[in-house]
RNA sequence: GGAUCUGGAA
């Protein structure tokens, strides 16, 4: 809702109540600090839950690279993780999807891959996000080949391409003119069984627009709604 | 029956 200051006052609410807030009820906070961009916040209420006696997790350090990296702070969210480190947090997947995603986001598509080899050194399994992340990533530069390769890795490690995968696919589909292809896209994604969202549909629907196809747009409109997905 | 982190459209 936004409405951080009042939620601020919780923890004290809480407190004076007999009930100890814990780490999630701090993560919350946290979060919705770096949402704002107010990362200089959100450390102090690290510091606030520091001196508390409660220990951050790894989805507090998560939040914070991301909130850092959303903030276009990157620097500052690789020193984070060096400090989480030497305090003897390791990073899990989801911190280095983080940090490949605003890689991939910089167009420092290298480095996302160099952290790819990272994490599978350490033993971490890459996941369909990290995936999809680095597909998008290649295909918003143009890196196809890569990106095919990519994809043919994900299916060889027994993952399963979900909705994002395909929205994904779908959208430079589109963006690359391939039209037909991207609505091929679609019915494979349905025949194996998963379901297009909001999301998917608007990027197809998209897609018809730019290429003046306003009438199939408007019939994809009718089929999300049929599918019980509102337009938003 | 209830809470927190990462990927896709505009």
């Amino acid at each position: 809702n936004g409405e951080i200051e009042k939620a601020m006052i919780f923890p004290d609410v809480i407190v004076s109540n007999g009930h100890e807030p814990n780490a999630t009820t701090y993560n919350t906070l946290i979060n919705g600090l770096c949402r704002r961009g107010e990362i200089e916040k959100a450390m102090n209420i690290l510091d606030v839950m520091t001196s508390q006696g409660l220990e951050p997790d790894e989805i507090t350090y998560n939040i914070l690279i991301d909130g850092m990296c959303k903030n276009g702070e990157i620097e500052k969210a690789m020193g984070f993780l060096d400090a989480m480190v030497s305090n003897g947090h390791e990073p899990n997947i989801v911190t280095y999807n983080t940090l490949i995603n605003r890689l991939c986001k910089q167009g420092e598509i290298d480095k996302a891959l160099d952290f790819l080899d990272v994490m599978t050194s350490k033993g971490l399994q890459p996941d369909v996000v990290t995936y999809s992340t680095l597909l998008d990533g290649l295909c918003k530069k143009g890196e196809v080949e890569k990106a095919t390769d990519l994809f043919d890795v994900m299916i060889s490690k027994g993952l399963q391409p979900d909705v994002v995968t395909y929205s994904t696919i779908i959208n430079w589909l589109c963006k690359n003119g391939e039209i037909q292809k991207a609505m091929d896209a679609l019915d494979l994604m349905i025949s194996k069984g998963l379901e297009p969202d909001v999301v998917t549909y608007s990027t197809l629907i998209n897609g018809l627009c730019k290429t003046h196809d306003v009438e199939k747009a408007m019939n994809f409109l009718d089929v999300m709604s049929s599918q019980g997905h509102e337009p938003n």
